[in-house]
DNA sequence: CTGAAAGCGCTTACAG
DNA sequence: CTGAAAGCGCTTACAG
C-alpha cells in the first residue's frame, strides 16, 4: 500500500516534464509519437494509474453519475438501473447508486452524499413523500438532474422528466380486454393519490367510459403479496369480474399465483393483464399479457440524454414520454 | 452553475480562518461552541456544500466503495447488492456499482475505472472467465478487496473470500427430500466446472452416496428459462425422478412454471427444492421449499467486514462461510 | 513540441 | 483556541 506513482514519477522516468505526461494522458496531438511511446512505457513500468480525483479538482468533471432509485429490489427498477449503469459505463462514466426504499428522508441523505462526492449529474426515480426538498438541494448545488419514471417536482424546466407513456398503456390493455369480450374489468393495485397510478388508470377509465362500463378499483401496494391476496378478494367479493388490469407485473404475477392456489383458471373466463413487461412475464405460467415499457431501452435513452446534456449542453425536453406496446400472451386468453 | 462556495468563502463570512472552518467540518473539539455556531451559520447562508473530492486528495479516503457484480438482474445478486449498498450508506459510504453481465472483459474495465475513481475498497462477485487479471490490477493498486459469493482468485490471503455454506445447503436439502420419501432425486442446473455448482452438488452427492442412491445431474444455465425447459425434459426422459434439487431458485421457479404448464402436480409425487430463498419463493404457488442463504444479512455482514478492514485495519479471515438453513414449504410436500 | 508555475478545495502539522 | 503555509495529483494557459 505504498504511495501510488504520480505523473511526476512518470515524467522523471520518461525524461520529460509532467505537463507532457498530462498531455499524453489526454491524447493531445501536441505530443510527438516517439515521446508518447516513452511516456506510455514509463507508465507501464511504474504501474501508474490515473488519479481521476485529482483531475476532477481542476476540471470539475468527475465522470461520476448519481443514480437514486426508490425501490431497487423491484425487477422493473433493477432492470432500469442496470441498463442505465451499463450504458454509462460504455461511455466512460461510473455510477454511484443508492436505493432509497421509498423513504424520502433516506433519499435526501443519499442525494446530499452524492453531491458531496461531486457527481456530474443525478438521475432520480424519486420516492413519494413529505420531504420534497431533495430537489432543492440539487438546485442549490447547480447539478443537472433528471426525474425519471415518477414526477415529484413540478419544475420540469429545471429537472426534466422522462417516463413511458403510462396512460396509453392503460388504454391499450383495456381495449384489448374489451375486444376479447371482457365486460367487468377491475383495476388492481396502485395507490389512489399517486400520479403513476392515476395515469395508468386514466387510460383504463377512458376505455370503460366510452362503452358505458363501470370501473372497479382495488388499491394496494405494488407487490406480489398484494396480488396474491387480491385473487381471494376478487373471488369472494367480486365474482362477476371477468378480467383484471394490474397496476404492475409484480401484482399480476402474485395474482396469478393466488389464482392458481384457489384453483381458478386464468385465460378465458378470467383474464389477467400486467404492466411493465419485466422479464419474468414471458416465463411464468400462464405467460402474462402485459404492457411493454421496454425499460432497458428506456434506461439507455436516459443515459444518452443525460450525457448529451453534460457533454454538449443540450438541455432535455421538460417532459419525454416513450411509447409502450401491448404484448399478448396466454393470461388474457391467447392460445399458447 | 456558478462557482460553489468554498471554505474560504465561509471563513470570510464567519470572520475566521479557513483552518477553523475545516476544523468545524471535522467536528474537532478544538473549536469553541460560539465560533462553531458562527461558522455553521455562515455555511447555511452561503449554501456551502462540502467538497469531498478535495478532502480525498489530502487524506486519500474517498468514502467510496466499489461494488462489482456478475449479474445484477438476478434477484439473488440484486438483494445482495442492495443490502450491502444500504449498509454502506448508513455508515457514510457511497457505493459505485457496476454490473459485468458475466463478462470478464467488462469486469476488468469497470474495475479499472473504479480504481481511477479512487475507491477505498472493492467488493466483487466475480464473473467466471478467462480474464482473471482483474485482481492483479487491484493488487497493483494496493486496494483492499474481497471476493464474495464466488471465488476466482486463490489468493484468499490477499483477497478474502466470503460466501454462504453452499455445501451444507445441498446436504440439508437432499436429506430433507430423502426423509420425505424421495428416492430418485435429480440435481438440476448449474455448470459442471464451476466451484459454486460443485459445492452445492457435493452435499447432494454425499447424502445420496450414504444411501447408495444414484445421482442424476442436468446441467444448465441458472435461469427461469432453463428451469422451464427442464420440466419437459424430466417428464420425457426421466419419468422416474420423484424429486429435484435445483441449483438456484430461479431454476426452481422456472421448473414450477413448466411443471404447471404440462399439468404435472408438484408436492407429493414430485417434489421441488430451490436454493437461495429469494423473496419470491414465499409468494409463488406452490410456495417453494429452498435453502435460505439470508443474502441480505450476508450483504450487511460483508459491509461490516470491509469497513472494519478499512477503518480499523482488521484484515478479514481468508475464508468466511455463513450458515444456511432449510425453509420447508409446499413444493416439497409440506401442507400449506 | 516541452517546461515552469499557478491553482482546484481541502487537511494537517506547526506556531502563536 | 486560531492563523499562515505547504501539499495532495492533476490541468491549463503561457512562454519558449
Amino acid at each position: 500500500m505504498e504511495r501510488r506513482p504520480t505523473i511526476i514519477d512518470v515524467a522523471l522516468r520518461a525524461g520529460v516534464s509532467k505537463s507532457t505526461v498530462s498531455l499524453v494522458l489526454q491524447h493531445s496531438p501536441a505530443v510527438r509519437e516517439e515521446t508518447r511511446a516513452q511516456v506510455r512505457a514509463a507508465m507501464a513500468d511504474l504501474g501508474y494509474v490515473y488519479n481521476r480525483t485529482a483531475a476532477t479538482m481542476r476540471t470539475a468533471n468527475a465522470g461520476l453519475i448519481g443514480l437514486v432509485i426508490n425501490d431497487l429490489r423491484n425487477p422493473f427498477f433493477t432492470e432500469f438501473a442496470t441498463a442505465l449503469q451499463m450504458a454509462l459505463a460504455k461511455r466512460g462514466y461510473a455510477a454511484v447508486v443508492a436505493n432509497t426504499d421509498e423513504d424520502s428522508r433516506l433519499q435526501a441523505q443519499v442525494i446530499g452524499a452524492m453531491i458531496e462526492h461531486g457527481v456530474s449529474a443525478l438521475i432520480v426515480s424519486p420516492a413519494y413523500g413529505v420531504d420534497a426538498t431533495a430537489f432543492d438541494a440539487i438546485e442549490r448545488a447547480g447539478i443537472p438532474a433528471m426525474q425519471v419514471l415518477r414526477k415529484v417536482d413540478a419544475r420540469t424546466g429545471l429537472f426534466p422528466f422522462a417516463a413511458p407513456d403510462y396512460r396509453a398503456g392503460g388504454h391499450l390493455a383495456t381495449e384489448h380486454l374489451l375486444a376479447s369480450g371482457a365486460r367487468r374489468i377491475a383495476f388492481v393495485g396502485g395507490l389512489a393519490g399517486r400520479e403513476v397510478t392515476q395515469e395508468r388508470m386514466s387510460g383504463y377509465l377512458a376505455a370503460l367510459q366510452s362503452r358505458g362500463l363501470k370501473p372497479l378499483f382495488l388499491p394496494g401496494r405494488a407487490s406480489r403479496a398484494f396480488g396474491r391476496d387480491a385473487a381471494l378478494v376478487l373471488r369472494r367479493d367480486h365474482p362477476e369480474v371477468d378480467a383484471v388490469l394490474c397496476f404492475n407485473d409484480l401484482i399480476a404475477l402474485g395474482l396469478l399465483s393466488g389464482t392458481a392456489e384457489i384453483g381458478r383458471e386464468v385465460g378465458k373466463a378470467f383474464k389477467v393483464v400486467g404492466f411493465d413487461d419485466i422479464e419474468e412475464c414471458a416465463q411464468c405460467y400462464p405467460a402474462l399479457t402485459t404492457v411493454r415499457c421496454d425499460i432497458a431501452s428506456f434506461g439507455e435513452g436516459v443515459a444518452r440524454t443525460v450525457l448529451e446534456w453534460l457533454e454538449e449542453g443540450v438541455m432535455p425536453q421538460p417532459e419525454t414520454r416513450t411509447p409502450v406496446e401491448l404484448v399478448i400472451r396466454t393470461s388474457s386468453g391467447a392460445v399458447a
